[in-house]
DNA sequence: TTGGTTAGGGACGTT
DNA sequence: CCCTAACCAA
């Protein structure tokens, strides 16, 4: 690329400070659709159109998946398009279709590539592919590159086994989704489970303290993570080994933020130490090559609950800034313009956060012309507020030819209050999206074959080896399945290590051995192609091998019809992983399945109306906004009545959902709701009444024209080749009746050889024996009554 | 060991 | 009203 042409002219003066901006601290406060995205992308692009900064130094955060895949579309849009100026002298869209297919995959591998863009999970998990095993915690325990991840539902089940089982606790007072809450609460401040007890004052502070512990064993004993260690564990990293932390130090010599106000403390520290290289004396920092640039709005932070801290944006001048006073300050930009909504609902919105105590000053600024006024409206009952909703969605598709369903947004607080919205659509034939709620890889069909998957890369797993080795039926029972984890526990060894040991299988599972047997084969045998076949190959195989689809197919009913059908699209997405991404790999399918949010797949120009909540609706716009059940109790929500820090929260959240809208705004609640079956009144929202009088306009009736549309039903089919058995079992027998066994007895055993006992398990006919063998390097469980061995002196 | 039935508890938000 | 877990019958 010869000559840049102006490509900055398309911003306005602070984003074109901002993207300007070169090294050192920058921190831009970005009101609601005020083109920070844009600020982002061209700062990026003149980084390196400019400055020449390599793309390998680039790391950029981003709030989800979806927003990462923008940015880095709209870069190579950018680069594309410059490149067809300077070399051809005509815009991108003038040039021929292949030739501007070749342009884009040309900057795409000259550019795009190499730039790390990602959520904080996605970018510290694959670092920690690279270093995990450098890695050794405080009680000396290690990791591999295959970790597997633990999505929430995995961390609550370990931790309701801990509660249940280890510490025969009622799980009713120890509420398992709440312990581990409680856990990652104390994760996301450094706390260790020592740490925590410390600050434990009571009974149930000190249990809780207590499962932790046991559940980071756990997660250890799995060689895995939950989602908090994705970012915690890089911190230790880097504190522990200053080599590590070095190279990423060098590595990422310009680190950019996205949603700055939703970090946490943990995530604050990351980027500090990538930033910094861990040395506090801001004297000794280096800013020659190097910035932070980070991009927030105090208004818009609604995830405290996830450990979230606003305070660290307000901070950031002071964390890293110039100390010049704030005229003067070098590290602050701000972008008040708002290209997105209309004056009336920029004007609602300002007002409505005005009432906020802690914030930045800013107000929105209209560039877009006046528009409606804001329509509300107040209905009998949850039923009558989606009839509502869908009566005016349909008649303003119908009268303006500029919408279609895709411009549809139905934001919501909880996503409980999805289903009458949803059972209206569906009634009316109306296509939506629901976004949330139940996640695709939360079903239980793509979580059987996720475990499969993730015992394949990762065979400690042994959540997951639990979770498959009877699904679908092998007839391995409970008493079986105890039988080799107590052994596995026992001999303080993986329970895959007994698994795949024929001879101990033979002896603690009994009838069902062959079945266990014929499992752990099917794994191996998968284990052995992981390195050779592609991901969807292994899946596929899986998929046959396994059973699991013939089972379902074998159910015939509605309900594993549609199983069937999503394990198809699990397969499909394993094929446009492999398509979409360079390092293909099984365990980098997998870490993507954990990090994917269904946010990520909601799609644009997709003419459906969008279900959402108003957490999941944040960086996104639609030209149409309804927003329901703005009631007391539900949005502000209930939880949040007697805390005005959390009414803060809520109204911003509220904030954020007026903020989605471009040209309509609706806002509605109701009279009465049902909870739980039971008819609860309900009264508005303190937030309606927080909003200027006369921007509103009240709706009487929920009348609107309606006529008639088509329904569009969705029927995929599929095949798979029939599983084929394997089968490869044999059992040599002689008894040697020996009266008792002791731990420390030698044994000669005629096929293994020389060993020791050291464990017995069960008494009598059902003695069996851990044996210890010289030339072996795990232990064997052998039966002293089949097993060709005797006692030697 | 499996599969079906029932009772009881429950929903704020998400990587 | 819906889902899960526990229990019971075969």
């Amino acid at each position: 690329m010869t000559k840049t042409t102006d490509f900055l002219s398309h911003l306005n003066s602070s984003q074109r400070t901002s993207v300007e901006h070169f090294c050192g601290p920058l921190l831009v406060v970005a009101g609601a659709g005020s083109g920070k995205t844009r600020a982002l992308t061209y700062r990026i692009a003149n980084l390196i159109l400019k400055h020449r900064v390599d793309p390998h130094n680039i790391l950029a955060v981003t709030f989800t998946n979806k927003a990462a895949r923008e940015m880095k579309d709209r870069i190579q849009k950018i680069f594309a398009e410059q490149i067809a100026l300077s070399q051809y002298n005509k815009t991108l869209d003038k040039l021929a279709p292949h030739e501007q297919t070749r342009l884009r995959s040309q900057v795409y591998k000259t550019y795009i590539k190499d730039l790390w863009i990602g959520t904080f999970h996605s970018l510290f998990s694959r670092i920690l592919r690279f270093d995990i095993e450098k890695y050794q915690d405080e009680k000396g325990r290690r990791w591999t590159k295959n970790f597997s991840i633990f999505d929430e539902s995995d961390a609550q089940s370990v931790v309701k086994e801990i509660i249940t089982k280890k510490l025969q606790l009622d799980d009713k007072k120890f509420e398992p989704r709440s312990v581990r809450y409680t856990i990652s609460n104390a994760k996301n401040q450094g706390l260790s489970p020592r740490d925590f007890e410390r600050e434990q004052p009571n009974y149930r502070g000190r249990v809780i303290a207590e499962v932790y512990g046991y559940y980071e064993d756990k997660l250890a004993e799995n060689n895995a993570l939950d989602f908090d260690d994705l970012i915690l564990m890089p911190v230790k990293l880097f504190q522990q080994n200053e080599q590590v932390l070095g190279y990423w130090h060098q590595r990422f010599r310009h680190i950019l933020v996205d949603e700055y106000q939703d970090t946490n403390r943990i995530q604050y520290d990351l980027i500090n130490l990538l930033t910094t290289n861990g040395e506090t004396r801001k004297s000794e920092w280096d800013w020659r090559d190097r910035s932070i640039f980070v991009v927030g709005d105090a208004d818009q932070s609604i995830y405290s609950f996830r450990m979230a801290d606003f305070t660290i944006l307000l901070d950031f001048q002071a964390d890293f800034g110039d100390g010049l006073p704030d005229e003067d300050t070098r590290t602050m930009v701000k972008l008040e313009e708002n290209y997105r909504s209309r004056e009336t609902i920029l004007q609602a919105a300002n007002q409505l956060i005005e009432n906020n105590t802690q914030r930045i000053d800013k107000i929105l600024k209209p560039t877009r012309g006046e528009g409606e006024k804001i329509y509300c409206y107040k209905a009998d009952d949850e039923i009558a507020e989606a009839q509502f909703v869908i009566n005016h969605l349909r008649s303003l598709e119908q009268q303006h030819s500029e919408f279609n369903w895709g411009s549809f947004a139905v934001l919501y607080r909880t996503n409980a209050q999805s289903r009458p919205i949803e059972e209206n659509l569906v009634r009316q034939g109306i296509p939506y999206t629901i976004v949330g709620g139940l996640k695709f890889y939360d079903r239980k069909e793509i979580k059987d074959v996720l475990a499969y998957l993730r015992a394949i890369v990762n065979p400690y797993d042994t959540v997951s080896l639990l979770r498959v080795i009877n699904t679908p039926r092998r007839g391995i029972g409970k008493t079986t399945i105890d039988n080799l984890v107590n052994a596995a526990q026992q001999l303080n060894l993986p329970f895959w290590e007994i698994l795949n040991d024929e001879t101990s299988v033979n002896t603690l599972a009994g009838r069902s051995a062959k079945g266990v047997n014929n499992f752990a084969q099917l794994i191996r045998k998968w284990q052995e192609q992981v390195d050779t076949l592609s991901p969807s190959a292994i899946v596929q195989g899986v998929l046959d091998e396994s059973g699991y689809v013939k089972d379902l197919q074998n159910q015939g009913t509605d309900e594993s019809l549609d199983r069937l059908q999503n394990v198809q699209e699990l397969y499909n997405a394993v094929l446009q992983f492999e398509e979409e991404n360079e390092e293909v790999n099984l365990s980098n399918f997998l870490a993507s399945t954990a990090l994917t949010s269904d946010l990520d797949n909601l799609k644009e120009g997709q003419a459906a109306v969008s279900l959402l909540t108003l957490h999941a609706s944040k960086g996104l716009e639609f030209p149409v906004v309804f927003l329901v059940g703005l009631e007391q109790g539900l949005l502000p929500n209930y939880r949040s009545l007697d805390d005005p820090k959390s009414l803060e929260e809520e109204r911003r959240l509220c904030y954020v959902g007026i903020t989605r809208a471009q040209e309509i705004l609706y806002l509605t609640h109701a009279r009465e709701r049902r909870l739980y079956g039971s008819r609860e009144p309900a009264i508005a929202s303190q937030f309606l009444a927080e909003l200027p009088k006369e921007l509103l306009s009240f709706h009487l009736s929920s009348q609107a024209k309606v006529s008639s549309t088509s329904r569009s039903t969705h029927q995929p089919t599929q095949k798979w080749s029939h599983p084929q058995d394997n089968s490869a079992n044999n059992n040599s027998s002689a008894a040697d009746a020996e009266r008792d066994w002791r731990v420390g007895d030698r044994i000669f055993h005629k096929n293994f050889g020389i060993g020791e006992v050291t464990h017995i398990f069960g008494s009598g006919n059902k003695i069996s024996l851990a044996v210890r063998f010289a030339n072996l390097s795990t232990p064997k469980i052998v039966n002293p009554k089949i097993d060709p061995l005797q006692k030697v002196e």
